[in-house]
RNA sequence: GGCUCCUUAGCUCAGUUGGUUAGAGCACGGGAAUCAUAAUCCCGGUGUCCCCAGUUCGAGUCUGGGAGGAGCCA
């Protein structure tokens, strides 16, 4: 077998100030779906997903906590790391920027960037907000209720003098330019990557990297008075997960760079362009790609703390099903844009393209297998032009849902796979089985059979979406557990006739309806 | 203020390098069928393709201007 190439995605490390909410849960899930998919098709994959815990936002939370800065963590840190038993994810390993070995990455590739004479000491000055942890210019503060100097996010801010790091970000403009003509797809969507390039083009500034107002971070190494900007701490979380700074170590040499960072589309910059400029001054390969996806709103509105409507992903799996939410954010909006959640919108897609089309689909042609040819496969006899119609295109839809999937193109994967089940419906009904066990037995078997492999097919491409009901289709089609990935499809693992086969029972229930229903 | 993207059927969106009567899903109405999770299948749209002007034999698709929305930056 031809070596199949490493594939290494990432999820942003999500901030322990917050609680985990759908948006966390989306970015996760995308990862996810692209990480199952992949593995499917025989790549060697690694799937980190992480918490980032230092800065002084956290350090003062702790503090208003009566707590120790890593106790606080400790904490809710955890509740990220719950996200992947809730639902399903498969991230290969969990990392949290307080670990030992994340300083030692930290440290070392501030030393990286420093031996290239890229970092330098000033200081600085500018009015600084804590909860925005960013500088401001005079002229974009206003001023608030009781005169004093506000953000533009309405967040306090105070004047800040203090010798800082520097990292000379205005000497890689052009390489970094460069980087991003290398490959259209460097950056997605691809208003995303105008935006990034217009930004750079405009001019860089150098980037001041360390602070001396807090302790609670990754120290300078050679000046302990300093801390590391938090984001030169938390982006080399993704160079720590693979065994940075040991570049000869294995997972170093197979996984980087990374194949996609995904992000929001908030924090696009950051990785767009500190982040490979860190890297290329560092000596080391940038990433292959960047993906920024979009919000979602609920009920037409922004979550936003003041009004309270974040969804917890425990509701949502709760309320719909475990598959029925991962299906819904896959499906209902195209990956990269902003997307509105509705109650009523999740209930059509849980009927409609659950139930309805795919569930539905499975359930009438295992009962008709299940009453008619012995609770077996049936024995297929010449397949017609019908057949190969169906058949055919079911089989070759790897090959386009592949493509979607390396441009993380997931709603068009979704959509491709569901022409194939509106295609199966319609020949159940030309077909008309149930008549032909009357009239023709034998051309019955071979209808049910091509339709068994149709599913098989379905189920199989389905898996990184839904894996547990696509789990439960394949128990009912006997599938072995080491015959679903990709490398089954075709004719490569067919159906054998006489296999026995269990009492189908449906996978996508329809929504069942709840009190607190508008 | 500069820049980017968006504006296509009630809703969510597709529409390749400009080319015949502009598409899909959902919702809605009618019909068929009865294997199936009250599921499936078929039929049904006179949509100012945001507006104006231009280029062209021909523009939803290109150019300029304008309106509305989202975003990046200053």
């Amino acid at each position: 077998m031809a070596e199949a190439k490493a594939y290494y995605i990432t999820t942003p490390i999500y901030y322990v100030n917050d609680k985990p909410h759908i948006g966390h849960a989306y970015t996760t899930l995308a990862c996810d779906v692209v990480a199952r998919f992949m593995r499917l098709d025989g790549r060697d994959v690694m799937f980190m997903t992480g918490t980032d815990e230092h800065g002084q936002k956290v350090e003062k939370s702790a503090q208003a906590a009566g707590v120790e800065p890593l106790a606080f963590c400790d904490g809710v840190s955890q509740n990220f790391r719950d996200l992947s038993p809730l639902l399903n994810f498969s991230n290969d390993g969990f990392i949290r920027t307080t670990e030992d070995r994340h300083t030692v990455a930290s440290q070392a590739i501030w030393r990286a960037m420093a031996d290239n004479g890229d970092i330098y000491l000033d200081s600085y000055a500018g009015w600084y907000s804590v909860r925005d942890e960013a500088y401001y210019a005079e002229d974009e503060l206003s001023d608030g209720a009781n005169g004093e100097k506000l953000s533009p996010f309405g967040a306090p801010v105070e004047w800040v003098e203090e010798p800082s790091y520097f990292f000379r970000l205005s000497q890689w403009q052009d390489r970094l330019l460069a980087y991003y003509d290398e490959d259209p797809g460097r950056i997605l969507p691809q208003s995303r990557r105008n935006e990034v390039i217009s930004f750079v083009k405009s001019g860089l500034r150098d980037l001041s990297i360390s602070r001396t107002s807090f302790k609670w971070g990754v120290p300078v190494p050679g000046d302990d008075a300093h801390i590391m900007y938090v984001w030169v701490d938390a982006l080399t979380n993704y160079l720590t997960a693979v065994g940075y700074p040991d570049t000869e170590a294995e997972d170093f040499k197979t996984y980087w760079p990374a194949d996609v960072h995904m992000v929001g589309k908030d924090i696009l910059r950051f990785h767009a362009v500190y982040w490979p400029a860190f890297l290329m001054s560092a000596g080391l390969a940038p990433p292959e790609r960047i993906f920024a996806h979009g919000w979602w709103t609920v009920e037409g509105q922004k979550m936003s703390k003041s009004l309270g409507n974040f969804i917890p992903p425990q509701d949502m799996v709760d309320k719909y099903g475990l598959d029925q939410t991962r299906y819904f954010m896959m499906r209902e909006l195209p990956f990269g844009n902003d997307g509105n959640f509705s109650h009523t919108a999740m209930v059509n897609r849980m009927n409609s393209d659950l139930a309805n089309d795919f569930g539905n689909l499975a359930q009438r042609v295992l009962s008709m297998i299940n009453k008619n040819c012995a609770a077996a496969v049936p024995a297929p006899g010449l397949l017609t032009v019908d057949d190969s119609a169906l058949l055919v295109p079911a089989r070759e839809l790897v090959d386009g849902i592949r493509a979607a999937i390396e441009e993380q193109a997931i709603h068009q994967a979704l959509a491709a796979l569901w022409d194939v089940v509106g295609e199966a419906n319609r020949y159940v009904d030309a077909q008309a089985p149930w008549a032909l066990k009357k009239t023709d037995p034998e051309r019955m078997a071979t209808v049910l059979y091509v339709l068994a492999e149709v599913i098989r097919h379905l189920a199989i491409l389905a898996q990184p979406v839904v894996p547990d009901a696509a789990a439960r289709l394949l128990d009912q089609l006997a599938v072995a557990e080491e015959q679903r990935s990709f490398a089954t499809l075709g004719e490569a693992a067919m159906l054998q006739p006489g296999t026995a086969l269990p009492k189908p029972q449906g996978v996508f229930p329809r929504y069942a309806g709840s009190e607190d229903d508008a």
